[in-house]
DNA sequence: TTGAAAGCGCTAACAC
DNA sequence: GTGTTAGCGCTTTCAA
């Protein structure tokens, strides 16, 4: 950098246009009181010097930032980074800048990507599966940091999220109504807690909805040696659903390397809606989140609290999934 | 938020261990010369008020913020969400929180999220497919903004990008190997346009160094109706390079639609090397980037210009990809 | 080894 | 309408 460089200040603009500093604020700002003249005055000389406001001198005398963080697991997985995008998106239209920390799921990441937040002094964050460390979250809490949980929940703040039971509802519901009977649940370690749990106890209950008795060694948490063991011999599930796309997808591979075709031995349902499912190669039937509204109201509920405080009660929406039929799930032979 | 509600501030700190506020940051900065017991205390105090240095304040003074910014076409993208997250964590390792600005390629988008940017004073920026619009960029130069591009490229910056020429090159040979001579070449509009132009230049330069004539009509900039213009009769192709992943994986769904067999009739090579080109029903062939190498690199060039000047002449790194062969491509019939 | 004091660049009363 | 002034919370000389 060139030695002698330094960005122009109020003071130069100030110096500039010959009036003071806090007019030249108060144009800035369009705080108003200021006579057409001066306006353009000091318009000009912001424009010759190319002068832009330093963020961090307003922040600290502000006490806000206008930034906003957010914390997700993976951007690598279609689904979060399409969420981070779409948050980023309303985040912006709305003045807000946004920070994203990438946790990888370990919590020790998360804590450092969340110290840097504070430190930042963001305005609010936003919890995209959040991994649920304790340590973590009272940290949030002593801080008083605005928070939305995004795809996950707790009780004592604000959260969106697509309806878990509903989705895996719908997704039993067309298995069944396809003439499946045995039905499988297949889940994954590494996945946001409170979903994973919500989504296995929803799949529990809707076969029993259905009059179906569930069959633990049919739902294992982790898809890894899935196919080996449930199709190796004896009784096996004709359909399974699946905790999330991403799960789907490998799990095609799997069973087609192990010889089993999708649909025609085995139909399956997933669940986000990500878009290489909607290839004709993939053809996942799944149960769609609505990802757009997903981030549009995570980012009102979320700048709601900043701009209006913290004393409302947590407030927990629920939106509604969607099945989306295509060519993973066919009737039972 | 309750009223009486305040951040501790080093001041608190000070008066809580009994010590001035200059000691407080020394100690916290590490900066020696404070005697143990003292150091105890001070540490023990922000222990307990839970006090973290807010950074607008020590940005404004060290007139640095330890901040980077990422301007990328579209998170959904897999290989940008990948790059993004790379980054992220290479900045991170580094002690750089990273502000993520997406500007689905419009330049009015991105020149707001890089005036958010400047605001904020980051101290250096990432662009990913730069749409190059020229005012944007030297608003970037003449405020004397260390700028990285990745994966696209301009001579008054340092870059590190794939290497297109012999990525394409790999991917012709490979074609050639296989028996074919009609090979065409299909882009797309909305893409980073040096990337763009100097994979088609390539293209034509590496049919040309076997022996083939590159055929216009071949070689669409727009693959929407590409199947129909180019299939419909006539003389066809035998193969093609997409000039990405992502066109790869749409052309494929456009020449199946239309009955044509991926690689029975076509042979098809992809350019990125994305997750999903891997899964057994994409089996795309592939010239894959090193997309962490590129991230490393990235984030070494920005961090080095931001911590030792600008002085240097820019640098221009182009690295290797590789030759990743599956099931799409196959040898002429 | 520690403290006092001068800013960093801005906003927001308040005075004129 | 416009200017003066007192901070915001920190770092960083410079003295003691």
């Amino acid at each position: 950098m060139t030695s002698a460089f330094r960005r122009p200040t109020i003071l130069d603009v100030a110096a500039l246009s010959g009036v003071s500093k806090s007019t030249v604020s108060n144009v800035l700002r369009g705080a108003g009181g200021t006579s057409a003249q001066t306006r353009e005055r000091v318009l000009a000389a912001v424009q010759t010097l190319g002068y832009r406001p330093n963020a961090a001198a307003r922040n600290l005398v502000q006490r806000r930032t206008n930034l906003i963080g957010v914390i997700v697991w993976d951007l690598a997985n279609a689904f979060d980074a399409d969420l981070v995008k779409r948050i980023e998106h309303h985040a912006s239209a709305r003045g807000y800048t946004t920070i994203v920390g990438n946790t990888a799921g370990r919590p020790e990441l998360e804590a450092s990507r969340i110290e840097a937040l504070l430190e930042q002094r963001v305005d609010g964050i936003a919890l995209l599966d959040f991994t649920g460390d304790r340590a973590v979250l009272s940290r949030l809490f002593a801080d008083r940091v605005p928070v939305v949980m995004v795809s996950c929940w707790a009780d004592y703040a604000d959260s969106v999220a697509v309806d878990d039971q509903a989705g895996i509802g719908l997704a039993v519901e067309h298995l069944v109504g396809l003439g499946h009977e045995r039905i499988g649940y297949v889940s994954q370690p590494f996945m946001e807690a409170t979903t994973k749990r919500a989504r296995a106890a929803a799949f529990e209950r809707a076969l029993l909805h259905h009059g179906l008795r569930p069959r633990g060694e049919w739902m294992p948490s982790d898809d890894a040696d899935f196919v080996g063991s449930v199709f190796g011999d004896g009784e096996r599930p004709t359909a399974l659903v699946a905790a999330t796309d991403h799960i789907a997808v490998r799990l095609i591979e799997r069973l087609e390397a192990a010889g089993l075709a999708v649909p025609r031995d085995v139909s399956l349902v997933g669940f986000d809606g990500i878009a290489i499912g909607a290839l004709s190669r993939i053809a996942l039937t799944t149960i769609a989140q609505p990802a757009d509204e997903l981030a549009r109201q995570a980012v009102a509920l979320l700048l709601n609290r900043i701009e209006r405080g913290h004393d409302a009660a947590p407030e927990q929406r629920r939106l509604s999934p969607a099945l989306v039929r295509r060519g993973s799930t066919a009737a039972r032979i």
